[in-house]
DNA sequence: TTTGACTTATGAAGATCCTGATAATAGAAG
DNA sequence: CTTCTATTATCAGGATCTTCATAAGTCAAA
């Protein structure tokens, strides 16, 4: 899971990192709005944490960025701002949570890891879709409550592909979530194309009551029949 | 974890590598200064023991060297030379360490894994990661508390992918820090393979909540689950 | 509608990785 | 120095993943 933490304050950002960190989050930080921008316009994450109060810029700003990106990104706002006026905007414009400062560690942690869990699995831990069902822990799906037998790489599309369903998948989101982030900028995509191919004959065998719809020249977009 | 040990006394040397080998360390020497900086030019090491008199030229030198690299491995430096001055331009050139000679083993020992405890778990004792703890001190690992039995190169490789959790590691990497051995692209990594997998099948019985993920073409990643 | 550039799909081939079995080696004990 | 045992390396096969060549599909401009 990706959080990105936008905070101008440095002993701040580097206490969140931390302690995001002992929970296993990969943890990128930005310290300006300028810097929260750009990352946000190249990469996509699971969580962003924004203050709001920003040197060289407002922060409702980025926020609307995040959300007119339309990949999904969670947000938590962040801000010493606690005024019921700034909430009311900040949940307006699609914020997913607000933690007025100061806030101990322990409860940044409950809060991202609250949204996270609403953003994916609505607190479950099987996924459910049409008449598939994921059972993330045992890497196990089934149609129709007869198992079916994906390959690691299948398995990892298909789930990405679940928790972002109805939603456009770029191929480069794809292949950094899939397949890690050391792709950068890769030539061809074949790699894709292979996985995306077995992967639907295995679902069409098991009448699988979804479908893999590529959207030429971006991606893919899961859809339930 | 591999060690270098760069010092001109050819007992002292011997010594040191002695005591470094006797804890399981992967030990290599440097007697000159011209060595040294083949040797860091072309190899990355966990820790640098670096004696600062050398006959041929500036050990300060040498460090500079080494943290230009920018690899991160970590430097002890070792000398006689003990007044603070040394010691004050060694520790602002980036040495995380200074031992002053004449030391005992024993502290040699001490703090070389000090050192490399601070540089991965930032002042733990123990290395936690999911439900699995590392304690490098005996060797030893415990799933949940329940002790787990791993044989040399099993720990080995575990503990560099922990220390590396989240990063990518690639089988040369993996195959010189934990066997030592400078392999090219074209060998094969047999010895990996079958490592990993006894690991793997260790780790999976006693529910450990990590993964070693494989990335193909380029080596493992270990992941908490 | 036709054309052409570009994107996606597909089957097959090749590379990499996994696994169980066997062989080699090292280390301890006699 | 031998013998025994545990550990590590090697090997062969099968599974998985990527790459390649080629076909098919999509879009937009002429």
């Amino acid at each position: 899971m990706k959080i990105l933490i936008i905070e101008d304050e440095k002993d701040m950002r580097q206490n969140m990192k931390a302690t995001l960190e002992k929970e296993n989050f990969l943890v990128e930080l930005a310290g300006t709005y300028k810097d929260a921008m750009s990352k946000i316009g190249i990469y996509d994450y699971d969580c962003i944490l924004l203050d709001i109060m920003l040197p060289d810029g407002n922060g409702l700003e980025v926020l609307k960025a995040i959300k007119e990106k339309g990949y999904g990104d969670s947000v938590i706002i962040v801000s010493a701002k606690n005024s019921l006026d700034d909430k009311v905007q900040g949940l307006d414009l699609g914020a997913d949570d607000y933690l007025p400062k100061p806030f101990h560690m322990a409860e940044l942690n409950a809060r991202v890891k609250a949204v996270l869990r609403r953003r994916k699995f609505d607190g479950a831990n099987l996924l459910q879709i049409g008449n598939i069902s994921i059972d993330m822990d045992n890497h196990q799906v089934s149609v129709d409550g007869r198992d079916l037998e994906l390959n690691r790489k299948e398995f990892d599309v298909l789930f990405y592909l679940c928790t972002n369903q109805n939603r456009l998948v770029s191929k480069s989101a794809l292949a950094e979530h899939v397949w890690g982030d050391y792709i950068d900028q890769a030539d061809n995509f074949d790699f894709i194309y292979s996985q995306i191919k077995n992967l639907r004959k295995k679902l069409l065998d098991h009448h699988a009551e979804v479908e893999i719809k590529a959207v030429y020249g971006i991606g893919y977009k899961l859809l339930v029949s």
